[in-house]
DNA sequence: ATTGACATGAGACAAATGCCTCATTAGAAT
DNA sequence: ATTCTAATGAGGCATTTGTCTCATGTCAAT
């Protein structure tokens, strides 16, 4: 593995950058490109690749993940509206989108974050597998945050995450093997509930 | 691959079982086991594995897969409640435990389901997944169909299935970072509000 | 008991994977 | 401009993967 934070920052930026973009190139146009097949496209040795990513499915993995979900800023950028349920269907169109924009990237990606702890040597730390979905969560309820106690609040996000990422286009598409637009409408009727649930004083 | 529906039943049920059993042992000691050390372990060569499975995940993930969840009939057998929402709780306690139980299984095999309708050659038919999640959550709100009209009652299902099944223990874990009683606490919080939602009359 | 279809074993093969070393190159600091 | 070090390329190596062929063994039906 090369160094992380010294020597060279720019070239290696720009190799780990060619790596990336050309496995997603690859793998835009057909299926599973072998290592070899990404770093000849990226003009680099396959030593140096394996310099960067520890195997083939890290590297794919990552590639899949500069799928670009809008951040909260962006996502509520003209929006004036405080209802937590359209701030929350908001959210929920942006992520349900994306996954379906790309599937299998998104795909990929889910298979190497839920097993990429059992192929760590045991006993050693897990990475924390990236999170877009807490911080939307957030942003979407904060106008409405003093509706809720705190309490109330996290189980509330807790609970929606549960519905809003990635895993439930995954379930509704493979395990209820429903279109998105029942998926969609599925997600919305729970979100609602979810949000007037925890609007209740207590239990 | 062997013929499916013909011939030698017998036989071919037993090397099968042979590679699943074989797989299943030496994952239970360790990680990640090629074909060639399960193959010998099952005492078969290596291509009759390759002659029952497509690849070395589908023997794993397949391997992984005998985890045994009640079926509806046992799960609920000295249950006289009709209250939904404890049976609700009954289906979320026994699929919970059975994912913490065996999470490594759990995991590779919900990889395994995920990322299979990728490597099928395109435009081919999708083999469905497995599904133990709806018949327990058809089978706990059984009781209590009528307090439901048809469509909600569907909708009802099908945001309970995002919520219990493997994919939300997963991304309690791997997403909230949260432990297993609090990941507990917010379903069972999130069953009973959906299940409260879908009794009102409508919306 | 014999036959015929079916399952298996043995082995060859090309490709891919992951790891390694050593020489060369290119960037950063002086 | 020179120097030193970090990054790279080239290639070798052992292992694994997946496919194929052909000979052999074995089950089941007659």
């Amino acid at each position: 593995m090369v160094a992380a934070n010294k020597g060279r920052p720019h070239q290696r930026l720009r190799t780990r950058k060619d790596l990336l973009q050309a496995a997603a190139r690859l793998m835009r146009q057909g299926g599973k490109p072998s290592l070899e097949d990404v770093a000849a496209d990226a003009m680099v040795s396959r030593a140096t690749a394996y310099r960067y990513f520890p195997d083939i499915g890290a590297l794919l993995a990552e590639a899949s993940l500069d799928v670009d979900v809008p951040d909260a800023e962006t996502l509520f950028a003209g929006e004036t509206t405080q209802d937590p349920v359209v701030r929350l269907e908001i959210v929920d169109q942006a992520l349900h989108q994306a996954v379906v924009e790309h599937e299998p990237q998104m795909r990929r990606m889910l298979a190497h974050a839920v097993t990429r702890s059992l192929d760590i040597p045991p006993g050693d730390a897990i990475p924390p597998r990236q999170n877009r979905r807490l911080p939307l969560i957030d942003a979407a309820l904060a106008p409405a945050r003093a509706q809720f106690g705190p309490a109330a609040l996290r189980r509330l996000e807790y609970a929606l995450a549960l519905i809003v990422g990635t895993e439930g286009v995954i379930v509704a598409k493979d395990v209820l093997r429903i279109n998105d637009a029942e998926a969609r409408r599925v997600k919305r009727w729970a979100i609602r509930a979810l949000v007037e649930a925890a609007r209740k004083p207590n239990r």
